[in-house]
DNA sequence: CGGTTGTTTGAATCCGTTCAATACCTGTGG
DNA sequence: CCACAGGTATTGAACGGATTCAAACAACCG
């Protein structure tokens, strides 16, 4: 999630292998922040075609040259709001929320660091999600037109932009899929599973993390009700699968949780 | 769905109205034909950017020159084919559906005349899903490699591709939403309403269509048992809200509909 | 330290599933 | 043309997984 330097330093788990080391932030809601530099960002290869060459980097500089911090419980933007810009996420986590009219909501993703928010934009030029931020947090200011300059010029990030948004396609049909046709116990195994592997990208541990999210915000993300996430965890305990104390989980046994 | 020059002609209902006339089409299953034409065919408003001159119509002309025939029942593209092109339904309607390892399955989507498929194959250059034709179809083969091509010298193309990828984005958010927080009752008439927006956006009834789906399928699709599909129907006509005949679908109370 | 927020667990209820039987529709072949 | 077959749709009854409501507990913050 984020590296020791950021944000509250209250995580004496995830970061304990700061493989990603990343720049010291202040605490301050400052909106904006220059500095920011894409040709020696960590992360960089998580957000960014593999195959650039310095001058590339340079011409990307340019154009992502600011960040913004979200204070926990703040939005990076809102449903509605009009859609300037594309984010990565620097440091700490968002949760994306769409609201329907009659007050249900559904947690489309949480994104950690390195990955992308705002493409739902695109569309409508109208964000048509909340992206609140889990904890304090960081994300890169992407503007879209200016990104939209440098892929005409630079082929492979432009291909790249395309790919990032039909993956974001890919994943929520596995989402559809797992809301259409899993029970409560696997939806919770395979959401724990999917989480590991993405900390185990970014070089944390894949069995042991805490989560940044309560139980009632996965539950909103897996379509089932805080007390079933809370039962779940308890079976998966009693079974030897997953341990837990609040946000804290150890996944005892991929394999078999892969299988639930 | 289709005029009445394509396909079986068994349907007595959708195209009473063809304000959209198609090219008469061949039945037999010929893979590729060419012939088609975007500069002057009726779908154009639905797939290609509203803004084109005749000279950019042209210049699709010379891309988007194959057609391909789809009898029900078989695949436009499978999982794991590699990705090449992007499509456009020209006539009839297909369902993209994910497989899992372990047999479950979730219908992603229904597209219709004007609406395009394939673009989960972007990410990884494979296709994701399976696309089935629920009836007798044609799609219209858009090389991607030469799309891309046209997209760099015609700008409002490419911004037409970003926003399809956003749309599609969107759209499965809205899915999720449904999935994860609506009941079977719920999930239905949504879907009922999704739909005849869709037709009548296409110049057909909004009230009453032929469903060319199963109630497999639309279960599938909403997450629910194909005998709760029934029974939903079945209490939507006990309410006067929808009366059905088999796949006969004649919304009489669209406002009260959208209330459940 | 007290108040707030988040988590766990139990018991009763409910919605959707499962299993099963029947009806329907459509295309096929006698 | 009608009968038949096979897939599709409807409906009922019993069951079960997830929700609801409620209470107790834990963690966190000012």
């Amino acid at each position: 999630m984020s590296s020791t330097s950021v944000c509250k330093a209250t995580d004496p788990v995830a970061p304990m292998r700061p493989v990603i080391p990343l720049y010291a932030v202040a605490r301050t809601d400052v909106p904006k922040q220059r500095g920011a530099r894409c040709s020696n960002c960590a992360m960089r290869t998580l957000c960014l075609p593999p195959e650039l060459s310095a001058t590339d980097y340079g011409r990307l500089d340019a154009i992502i040259c600011t960040t913004r911090h979200v204070r926990q419980g703040d939005s990076l933007y809102r449903a509605g709001d009009a859609f300037q810009s594309l984010y990565a996420v620097r440091a700490g986590s968002f949760k994306t929320v769409i609201v329907h009219r009659d007050g249900r909501e559904q947690v489309t993703g949480f994104q950690i660091t390195g990955e992308t928010l705002g493409m739902d934009g695109i569309a409508s030029s109208e964000h048509t999600c909340d992206a609140i931020a889990l904890e304090d947090s960081v994300a890169c200011i992407i503007p879209y037109g200016q990104l939209q300059k440098v892929c005409n010029e630079l082929k492979s990030m432009q291909q790249y932009l395309y790919q990032m948004l039909s993956n974001e396609i890919v994943r929520e049909s596995t989402q559809m899929l797992m809301l259409g046709t899993m029970s409560a116990e696997q939806r919770l195994a395979q959401f724990l599973l999917n989480l590991a592997t993405r900390f185990k990208a970014r070089g944390y541990s894949g069995s042991e993390f805490n989560l940044r999210m309560t139980r009632e915000e996965i539950g909103c993300h897996l379509g089932i009700k805080l007390e079933t996430v809370s039962r779940m965890f308890s079976r998966f305990q009693r079974d030897a699968l997953v341990e837990t104390r609040g946000k804290r989980v150890h996944i005892v046994d991929a394999e078999r949780l892969a299988l639930v």
